[in-house]
DNA sequence: GCTTTAAAAAGTAACAT
DNA sequence: ATGTTACTTTCGAAAGC
């Protein structure tokens, strides 16, 4: 019938609308972190995989679309904080987070914590930190995780106070609130697990 | 001589039960007598009322269904039940008898007394079994089929489980969690 | 799904001193 | 720089939006 007829058309024509929406918002949002278009490719197929398995039922298209980007960075492996993410989305940080975990178990997408040491590029190259301090801030991070230290922590605290050591170890010195801003963690956060780092590390001065 | 059985640390936070006076009540008045008592029907339909000793908190809907919560063992939930609908009488309301109590939740703490590498951890038990999302909550979280509960792991080897019944059920998720972690040797080593 | 209640774990944050 | 308070997670029931 004809009724039946538009309503399909309807129906079609919103849920593409909708995809068109969730995949320029996913474009905009990439484009302002300013990650390569491979990460918007991934969280368009994640997207994408939401929707076949009607994930976004009871939840917002924009939420879906940001969580899809945020899992997107880590998978390629350059992961982006829900802080960093949620200041490009409209979608406020802990909606993000749990719609983000929500998918992931879901889609079975089996993602590992993310690795401190993949901020430490980015993170340094923004405070125009050294080759050598990187390398001395992995080190420190490789090797205190190792111990265990990071369980329970959060990565770019983790990375952040790494960071601070090493800028300190190389005579590079940054100060707590200068690696703070970038990492968008508390001078507290980098204080206390600097202090860890360090003890752990076997280093005094 | 330290190590002891992770069983005996567990230790009974809360325990969550549902009950009921089987008489309808006009919240309005009972919120106008019973002293404490704090109702705001715009915020949420029940009426919130405190005991000191056992200390917890009950929440009394106009059906006459009582949820008590707050409460460190299974006597003190009956206990501070007894205490509420003693206050229920006082006002001149019928309470049946012994109202049938169900305990809904139980959540315990505990310790393996051995730290923990929730990375190691979080693949060894399998990704797709748990969720741990350190930059959210320093916790690993747990779902055991048997028994049915949540074990929330910490770096530290401390741990809280909810979601059981019954007290046994916290000492059994214990157990299978010190037996997993063990034959993937990730207790400490 | 949300609202309210209580409780633990450990990390992080906001605000005060 | 430290201390306090508060929020994150898990669970369940209740009645109603």
């Amino acid at each position: 019938r004809l009724r039946k007829w538009q309503e399909r058309i309807r129906t079609k024509d919103a849920g593409e609308r909708n995809l068109q929406f969730a995949l320029s918002e996913i474009d905009r949002m990439a484009s302002a972190l300013g990650v390569p278009r491979s990460v918007r490719e991934v969280a368009s197929v994640i997207y994408r995989r939401s929707l076949a398995d009607d994930l976004i039922r009871g939840r917002s298209i924009e939420g879906v679309a940001t969580s899809a980007l945020y899992a997107a960075c880590r998978k390629e492996g350059i992961p982006r904080s829900l802080e960093e993410i949620s200041e490009v989305s409209r979608v406020e940080r802990k909606e993000i987070g749990r719609t983000y975990r929500y998918v992931s178990q879901e889609l079975a997408l089996e993602m590992r914590p993310v690795d401190p040491k993949k901020y430490v590029p980015r993170f340094c190259s923004e405070l125009t930190l050294s080759e050598e301090v990187q390398a001395k801030a992995n080190d420190i991070i490789e090797t205190t995780a190792d111990e265990g230290l990071l369980s329970g922590k959060s990565p770019t605290g983790y990375a952040a106070a790494a960071i601070y050591a090493a800028s300190l170890l190389c005579n590079e010195k940054k100060t707590q609130r200068e690696v703070a801003d970038v990492a968008q963690v508390t001078e507290v956060t980098i204080r206390n697990r600097y202090q860890e780092q360090i003890e752990a590390m076997g280093i005094h001065s | 001589m330290s190590a002891q059985d992770p069983k005996e640390t567990i230790n009974i936070e809360n325990v969550v039960a549902s009950t009921g006076i089987g008489q309808e009540l006009d919240l309005q008045s009972v919120a106008m007598d019973l002293e404490g008592a704090d109702y705001d029907p715009e915020q949420f339909p029940g009426l919130v009322y405190r005991t000191q000793e056992p200390k917890s908190a009950a929440l009394i809907f106009r059906s006459g269904k009582i949820v008590c919560t707050g409460a460190k063992s299974t006597a003190d939930v009956h206990e501070s039940l007894e205490i509420v609908f003693d206050k229920l009488r006082d006002l001149e309301i019928r309470v049946e008898e012994d109202p049938e109590i169900v305990v809904q939740n139980i959540v315990t703490s505990a310790d393996l007394q051995k730290t923990l590498n929730l990375n190691a951890i979080a693949i060894g038990l399998g990704l797709e079994n748990i969720e741990y999302e350190p930059e959210q909550f320093p916790g690993l979280v747990y779902r055991l089929d048997d028994p049915e509960v949540v074990a929330l792991l910490f770096g530290s080897g401390k741990l809280v489980i909810t979601g059981g019944k019954e007290p046994a059920d916290a000492e059994h998720a214990v157990d299978k969690i010190t037996d997993r972690l063990d034959e993937l040797g990730l207790l400490d080593g």
